[in-house]
DNA sequence: TGAACATATGAACAGATGCTCATATGTTCA
DNA sequence: TGAACATATGAGCATCTGTTCATATGTTCA
């Protein structure tokens, strides 16, 4: 911030004179620059069907990385790629057995936000 | 379907054929293919931080394009491809009153959804 | 140890995405 | 009606994303 924010002038309707209280107060209550960014990653990572799909899954049972791609009908190299992304934003976990990685949904988040966003999708 | 369900052989590990039941079952209580794509469209609305700030405005009050522009800074043009891009997925609705048009949020699930993705990413 | 298996990862490429710029559409008011 | 204002939209461009292909890492067992 500081010098970087070098407000270019923004257009404003007349209407917006009044409502700039409004705006002031949503400022005040926006949170910060880092939990948008935070929040919009973690809803990319639910914005592909594919990882919905693997989502899917494990809400059956955890499980490995080659039959998650035989019940999806895809290469291990994608599945796997996918998991990464749905690991480093902690949707799953994953724990080694021998020579197979078993992964398994991380917490109920998981289901609360999927659950919403088919509710919201059935209107 | 049908002939385009041409299944390329998988790979699959060993123990998977012990876990041939579950992929099954699985594939029983898997959603349509249809709802997959659109709730993987959903989250992908969700998904910037453009259109999660917007969202947020709307969460303390409904607001015109321009205030919204000026209270995120951006161009009057931007905010409102986003806007269009919120009122496909029935996120936020509208209503024109003489030159301005209002936005406001669509319904509860916006709210719930974002909760979820706050609680998640603090921990 | 070495072969076979299971998974992870890097490079590359095609398709999707978000912003800007220019301009069109729609509304009010003199 | 025409000027001014508010919003919407299409084209273009730079960037990001998901898959594939090749290959690396890690594990088991003979």
């Amino acid at each position: 911030m500081g010098e970087k924010m070098a407000l270019h002038d923004v257009e404003h309707c007349d209407a917006c004179q009044v409502h700039k209280d409004v705006v002031s107060a949503v400022n005040a209550r926006m949170p910060e620059e880092d939990e948008l960014y935070d929040l919009a990653e973690l809803f990319k990572v639910f914005g592909d069907s594919t990882r919905i799909r693997i989502l899917f899954v494990l809400f059956e049972s955890e499980m490995c990385v080659c039959d998650l791609a035989e019940a999806l009908q895809m290469t291990q190299s994608a599945i796997s790629h996918q998991l990464r992304i749905l690991k480093q934003a902690k949707l799953v976990n994953n724990r080694r057995e021998g020579k197979t990685v078993i992964y398994s949904l991380a917490d109920g988040h998981v289901r609360t936000i999927i659950a919403q966003g088919r509710e919201h999708i059935e209107e």
